[in-house]
DNA sequence: GTGCGGTCTGTAGCAACTACAGGGTCAAGG
DNA sequence: CCTTGACCCTGTAGTTGCTACAGACCGCAC
């Protein structure tokens, strides 16, 4: 196969590998504009080079610390703009941080119901089932505990 | 319009509003088996009755607490089969408070990470912004707090 | 030359809904 | 009696963020 400049050209599954990314995943983010289009070979292969693969592993953090899709390509656009990009990224990461905080809270009343309602099922005491009992009818403070 | 047989037969929309569900998510429901179909009047309306509300109340707590649709046709089928529900559905709920725990442990990393990332863009102290380089070069721990 | 693997494209599938479009029905008002 | 508007019906498409094909090429070893 030949280089389409004498450049290194990682394929498409090579800087998968490198970046730990799903093959069909660096296609994806090339088609929603995440990746530039890289160029390509005489006969149609991507052929990607550093750039790429830096922008990549951007995207792929940034997805690990749960930033949307939407969030990153902001975040990528300020990269790309370069027009004050820490007041406004930190803002995005703010807002981020925000919604990952009432999720952990959510998560945690979710916890601790059902920590409650194994717990009056493992120890046997009741003739119905408590798991149950509290889905149909709410009580065992699911509603109180949900509505905090 | 006439009942069935004078029942007093809630339509979709009375059934999704007592229980503050989707007006389309009853329906749904009733797609995917969680509901069973109800009655029908002469020209084709669905006829809810008491014990569709307390089924969907029952669906809706459970999603509630991030039950995913297969668990909660598992536990439906507990009920329904009343064969020994408690020691199997405290299983199913033991295996989702597991899964509720592993996320709140990774959004705890998520928050940790954003938090001093936030702190250290706010406190303008770096040329570069700390986000942007974060996510470009892993450094400031990121990726030592995520492989935690 | 012929096989095996890699790459290409477009498209379908997953969860769990949500939101239409285009039709039928019902009850009230004129 | 007829119309109007609000409801209900169905099937299907959209959402988010991928993942996994199918079927067609390409490239290299043997």
């Amino acid at each position: 196969m030949g280089d389409h400049a004498g450049v290194k050209g990682l394929k498409r599954a090579e800087l998968a590998q490198r970046t730990g990314c799903n093959l069909e995943t660096v296609r994806y983010y090339e088609k929603i504009g995440l990746l530039p289009e890289p160029p390509r070979t005489a006969s149609g292969y991507r052929s990607y080079d550093g750039t790429h693969e830096r922008r990549l592993r951007f995207v792929l953090r940034a997805r690990e610390l749960g930033f949307s899709i939407d969030e990153v390509r902001e975040l990528l656009r300020l990269v790309d703009e370069r027009d004050q990009p820490c007041v406004e990224a930190s803002a995005v990461a703010a807002a981020h941080l925000d919604d990952v905080r009432a999720k952990i809270a959510d998560l945690r009343r979710m916890e601790r119901v059902l920590k409650d309602v194994v717990a009056q099922c493992a120890d046997g005491s009741l003739r119905e089932c408590p798991l149950i009992e509290t889905l149909f009818d709410g009580r065992s403070g699911l509603k109180s505990e949900l509505a905090r």
